[in-house]
DNA sequence: ATCCAGGTCTGTT
DNA sequence: AACAGACATGGA
């Protein structure tokens, strides 16, 4: 399958920005990608992008993971109008797209995130999915899907802490359970304001708000969210609060106020140049 | 060896 | 409401 892009379409932005963690570096512009169950290889050659799928598995899937359908050269310049001060940041990181992946495996990931760099968050998730997930060939070799909600329903927090995920290993539990309980219907967040929904997701234990919202935006695709980590908050307090000590909230609402319902988006490209720099 | 990482929880002013 | 420390683990 070949799909031609422009330049707001860039592999290495859009995978190592920070938002996915199963995917495998082959080369330049060259990845291995696990998601829906499914492994794809991909490679980037200037606007061309070649996945070893058919034309049927992505439109069927990879289309939507892509976020293909959605014109980022527009926000882009509508973000650079709003902000001229990140005009710069946006231009090195043109390549990014937010991803739309899976609930349930965003959940799982950004709780283990907290307090982690992405090398070892990866290396993390890499080693429950190969514990939990399915073994899986395809025409490069075998593969480990992330595992369901069920897979893990089994789980001790002993056993979550022999994958060396620390004292996360309660909030894990406590999140599977719920969400196998019933008692989170994460499939009907879909349809909740980002408020409900966050409220929700920060009633598991180990979910704040920087957690719910990275959940919120790569998961649901709700682009009104900005995660307030480390990261965002060095960019932030660069742009806007100068030697000022700000809390979390104020940071969040003032990205809201400049950036409105596409504050998700501008986000990424904060977060990106900004760890990017160091 | 010490610091820090896509934070959150708990206990104290 | 604001603040400090604790918390597991591994890479730099």
């Amino acid at each position: 399958m070949l799909l031609v892009v422009d330049d707001s379409f860039l592999l290495t932005d859009i995978l190592e920005c920070g938002q996915a963690f199963r995917y495998e570096r082959l080369g330049e512009e060259e990845y291995f990608v696990i998601a829906g169950g499914k492994r794809l290889h991909v490679k980037q050659v200037g606007y061309e992008v070649f996945m070893s799928c058919t034309d049927e598995e992505f439109d069927d899937f990879w289309e939507e993971y892509f976020d293909v359908r959605t014109d980022y050269t527009t926000i882009q310049k509508d973000l650079a109008k709003i902000e001229p001060k990140i005009k710069d940041l946006i231009s090195a990181k043109r390549g990014i797209r937010i991803l739309r992946q899976d609930p349930f495996e965003m959940l799982i990931t950004f709780i283990i995130s907290q307090n982690k760099s992405m090398v070892h968050i990866k290396q993390l998730v890499k080693g429950i999915c190969e514990k939990y997930g399915e073994k899986r060939e395809d025409e490069f070799g075998f593969y480990y899907s992330f595992p369901t909600p069920e897979a893990l329903k089994a789980v001790s927090m002993d056993e979550f802490r022999m994958m060396k995920v620390g004292f996360r290993d309660k909030y894990l539990f406590d999140a599977v359970g719920k969400v196998t309980s019933g008692s989170i219907d994460l499939n009907a967040l879909k349809d909740m304001s980002t408020e409900v929904a966050r409220e929700q997701l920060t009633s598991i234990k180990g979910i704040g708000n920087k957690v719910a919202d990275c959940i919120l935006l790569f998961g649901y695709h709700k682009l009104d969210v900005f995660p307030v980590d480390v990261w965002t908050r060095r960019g932030l307090t660069k742009l806007y609060f100068e030697n000022e000590k700000v809390t979390d909230d104020a940071l969040r609402e003032k990205a809201y106020d400049v950036f409105g319902q596409l504050c998700g988006i501008a986000q990424q490209y904060i977060f990106f140049g900004t760890i990017s720099k160091t």
